[in-house]
DNA sequence: AGTTGTACCATTAGTACACACGGTACATAT
DNA sequence: ATATGTACCGTGTGTACTAATGGTACAACT
């Protein structure tokens, strides 16, 4: 499989990595089981920092697309065909969508619903992780 | 009535005089009816801006605790007592607390939901005044 | 020894916003 | 003329976040 990486480009890197490889499964060119290269090994090949791979491993295992098995390396998950379609931003974008315009509704500003937003978000954090 | 309004406070100036009129009101020491002093003269008596002024007094408005009869003045709403014990800003973040938990219980990271409430909040913008 | 994912310490550049400020202008009234 | 609330243009400062980078270290396995 080809992974490209436009650095030039508006979206951060790591969802460029996230949404290819999500391509490549719904594409069929990486089936379920097969192994993913290691994280440090793709961040050699397309010359980018460990984390960012790391990071977009992360939310791929989040979304259970592929499944990390410690030191014996990274697989395609084998729902992954399916679970690479539920688009879980999509239905966050709707929930926060209602929520936000009973507000504007009731009348409070775009402001001050930025404000609370940043409150209860850095408040109750138990931990924040990336 | 005494204003007292602290520049060194890390509470916002227009939230400091949205309190203390409040406050005022609550605890009787102006009655609905009662005209309060205009932007201009409230600024430059308090030494502060008129913007900052003009902002505290739009925010009561909107709650109804007081209201604007143009060039006649402000004054006090007559349901003031009732109005400016609702704290529209509880009824936020209580929302708001609800959204993000369920969000979080699904999985979604702090950083998407930033993310995404930055999109959903700039994309349908109609007005989006102050 | 070498590799796996992961966790911790950190910095840099860029962006976005809140807050407060200044000036100017308007319609509406006394 | 003078005063009312309101609207528009703008500036500056501080904060907070994202994205990406670097280094070091760990336990678990081949």
């Amino acid at each position: 499989m080809q992974i490209t990486i436009d650095i030039d480009s508006a979206t951060p890197l790591f969802s460029q990595l996230v949404m290819q490889i999500k391509q490549a499964v719904e594409r069929g060119l990486i089936q379920p089981g097969d192994p993913l290269p290691s994280i440090r090994q793709l961040a050699n090949d397309l010359d980018m920092n460990n984390k960012t791979v790391a990071k977009a491993y992360r939310l791929l295992e989040r979304d259970s697309v592929i499944e990390t098995k410690g030191y014996r390396g990274t697989f395609i998950h084998p729902d992954a065909r399916a679970n690479c379609t539920v688009d879980l931003n999509a239905w966050v974008k709707k929930q926060l969508n209602e929520t936000i315009s009973a507000f504007r509704k009731a009348g409070v500003t775009d402001s001050e619903i930025r404000i609370a937003f940043a409150d209860v978000l850095n408040q109750s954090t138990g931990g924040s992780h990336d």
